[in-house]
DNA sequence: AAGTCATTGCACACCAGTGTGCAACAATGG
DNA sequence: CCATTGTTGCACACTGGTGTGCAATGACTT
């Protein structure tokens, strides 16, 4: 009696079960990301399996969102919450967060997109704890005097790293560049000034 | 034979009519701000008609949301002329542009989410105008030397008056504060100085 | 008074997407 | 070899929105 709890070994059989989740997961971020009201058969067409089989997998399409939201929030969180111990100043937390943030934003762009519309409200809940890190983290920078305060912490934060999910999702053909306009751009509106900012980009790797 | 154009004296049951297409315009980008997926019956039951009643003005949903549209560039677009004509300084007439551009975008900000999905590609291209004299807006301002160049003029205009949408879009009480932060914030992610934009936006009425 | 016509209230067909049920199939594991 | 089980392909019912057709109504026009 061993294999009792989860995952010891990962008979051939389940390995391929959780394959092909994956690949539904993955490939539902690209179709998704490209048309947001793609359908269940788009999804399960372009991961290369029938329709029937992704309602195994998730018995609802609010479940896959839902799963796909978790992944973005997981990793978000884990990018956010280490950035911002490390780091005294917040507008070089803020630099190193978008840094490390972009790829991961720029694959989980959509859920800006499926924020309004039906599964908005499941949606923004989840993202409720993101915003509260990043609200606080813009805060501090506001009471330190990196950061302007013409609008709300909250407020702020919302609309700087709603301009990182927009030019993630504009037609930026080079990769890095994007990475580097995000965060000069996010640190500019922030209040930072446009030779702290450079120079802040020019300290990442 | 007089009346044989258009609109001379406008009877009264003509203007009854026209009274009723434009209560369906106004409401329904009310209706569609709240919920961009708003169904004809729900703009009808705003309106206080009944959905049959706006097949009668608009054969069909798109042409209610072309409607839309072309009411948007056109305000849009004489506001972007007079101001883009009349002040020399990019990032004054910028000022000016967004200031007087407020209570405009704040009433069609719903074609923001609408850009997606569905006639995202019909709405865009009526757009593509408004757009192009953006671009040229911020060109001009990033070859003045006012504006910063971390992004070229067609994405970075895009961008920053995506974030004007996105202010305009936030639950923000006060409609004043709305404006002057709406300035303030995309001068700030063009590259304009804070004091700088703080002066513009102060000279403001 | 008679006619025009926007509006109404119902009817309907149509379409697209969702979610479910079930019998077959095929690869894996004992 | 046999049982398990993820996958498949087809079936179906259901929902919700779209767009159309048509007779009846009532206010306005001539």
């Amino acid at each position: 009696m061993c294999n009792n709890g989860v995952v010891p070994t990962e008979s051939s059989r389940l390995r391929a079960m959780n394959e092909t989740r994956d690949r539904i997961l993955d490939v539902a971020l690209d179709v998704l990301g490209a048309n947001p009201d793609a359908g269940m058969g788009d999804i399960a067409s372009a991961a290369g399996v029938v329709r029937r089989t992704v309602y195994g997998h998730f018995p609802s399409r609010l479940d896959l969102v839902r799963t796909l939201t978790e992944r973005a929030v997981t990793e978000m969180t884990a990018v956010l919450t280490e950035v911002n111990a490390s780091d005294p100043d917040a507008d070089a937390a803020w630099a190193e967060f978008i840094a490390r943030l972009w790829p991961v934003a720029h694959r989980y762009r959509v859920l800006l997109a499926l924020r309004r519309g039906e599964y908005g409200e499941a949606i923004h809940g989840m993202l409720g704890p993101v915003d509260e890190l990043l609200a606080d983290l813009v805060k501090r920078g506001q009471d330190s005097g990196v950061f302007a305060q013409h609008l709300p912490a909250g407020i702020l934060s919302q609309v700087a790293y709603g301009a990182v999910f927009a030019i993630a999702d504009s037609d930026l053909s080079d990769e890095a560049l994007g990475a580097r306009a995000a965060t000069i751009t996010s640190l500019l509106m922030l209040g930072v000034p446009e030779t702290r900012a450079i120079a802040l980009v020019a300290d990442q790797p």
